[in-house]
DNA sequence: CCGCATTTGTAACTATTGTTACGATGGGTT
DNA sequence: AACCCATCGTAACAATAGTTACAAATGCGG
């Protein structure tokens, strides 16, 4: 399944959502191309990676494709995460009611600050980063989230990765690496902003032209 | 000039600017490569883009190519950029130090909810959504942050195109749309997460193989 | 029941991106 | 000064991704 693929599904099932709750049945694939911006034909051809059920002349029947999305990607269930780091990212992400409606569930906060322990965000108390490994085996938790300092990134990274978590997100500055087995995803807010502003010097050299 | 290009150039920056501090001088391809997950001879290519500055046999000078990739992205001069959405995602853009150490200032944050108008978020004073306009044309800012519930999304960023905002970082789960001239990076944690998920599945597959 | 408008699925093509391989070049060593 | 090693720059190749074009299928209206 190539990379771009799976890179665009997660487009697809949030537009996908929406349209089931505007009361919407079908979905052409021009319709859904426009609404995540790609092209009609790509996204057809997307999704006959894993089967053919959209009918001619007609579109694809919503409901069978968010089913398919959510299967490919696994997210039927929910699924449980940590989030280490209490600060005001972690209180950002944990509070967040997107994630529940979207299937995750944050089932811990850990922070190494004895300030931050023992305080609550949301309906959550932080708990101190040693107990990390029991709740994540206790739980089978595979799915952490790093929102913690760039230095303390990587050790952070290295135990829940020791813990036994399988898929890291990092929101820290700092890129981490991880061991054969885990993925890892390095979404830094700085580097998303050094992004665009390239191609903000590119429409300043159009005006100017 | 390559979209991959102008998407790695930001991670080359963040490890050149971390080596430079721990006192190197020189770097090769091989390992800059190895700290950002590029492979040497792309990374070379990638550079020879904006001339040919590396020396054969020892590697490139750090801070040339600091200068350089800055030169390239536009960050070499500090860049204002305004913030909707006093919410915990907010809070935590607006209170994040590594926005300043890599040439970004929020200079202003606005919501539209009058309890939060009037509060301070680290030096700023929230400032009501109405006020922006006058604040974009005012300080000539062209970047702007979204950080609002989904529905809201659109109708900020229309607002904020309208103003003269030119880079759009939305941060909220309902993807954007802008006018041409204007561009914009959708980054929903939510998303991120439902991507990590499908290689979840996979290293699943494996160990059970 | 038949043609028409619509929309999928896919083949062929093009463009882009990534990889491998190797000659060229600079510094260090004897 | 001559040799050697590390490393760059780039050409050739391979793989991937994206686009265009069109035939096959579907439902609808007369």
């Amino acid at each position: 399944m190539p990379e771009g693929v799976i890179e665009r599904l997660p487009s697809y099932l949030g537009v996908l959502i929406q349209l089931r709750q505007d009361g919407c049945y079908t979905v052409s694939s021009a319709k859904l191309g426009e609404l995540t911006d790609v092209n009609p034909a790509q996204l057809r051809r997307d999704l006959t990676h894993f089967g053919s059920f959209g009918k001619r002349g007609v579109g694809y029947e919503i409901v069978t494709l968010i089913d398919r999305i959510q299967g490919i990607l696994g997210s039927s269930q929910t699924h449980r995460i940590v989030l280490v780091g209490a600060g005001h990212l972690g209180s950002a992400i944990a509070s967040y009611h997107g994630l529940k409606a979207r299937g995750f569930v944050v089932a811990a906060i850990f922070d190494t600050d004895t300030v931050k322990v023992g305080t609550r965000i949301g309906d959550l108390v932080v708990q101190d980063f040693s107990k990390m490994p029991r709740v994540v085996a206790e739980q089978k938790i595979r799915i952490g989230v790093i929102a913690v300092p760039p230095d303390a990134a990587q050790a952070v990274c290295d135990a829940l990765a020791e813990a036994g978590i399988r898929v890291v997100l990092n929101y820290s500055t700092n890129m981490v690496r991880v061991p054969a087995g885990v993925a890892v995803h390095n979404t830094d807010p700085v580097r998303e902003l050094l992004h665009t502003l390239y191609y903000l010097s590119r429409t300043e050299d159009m005006a100017r032209a």
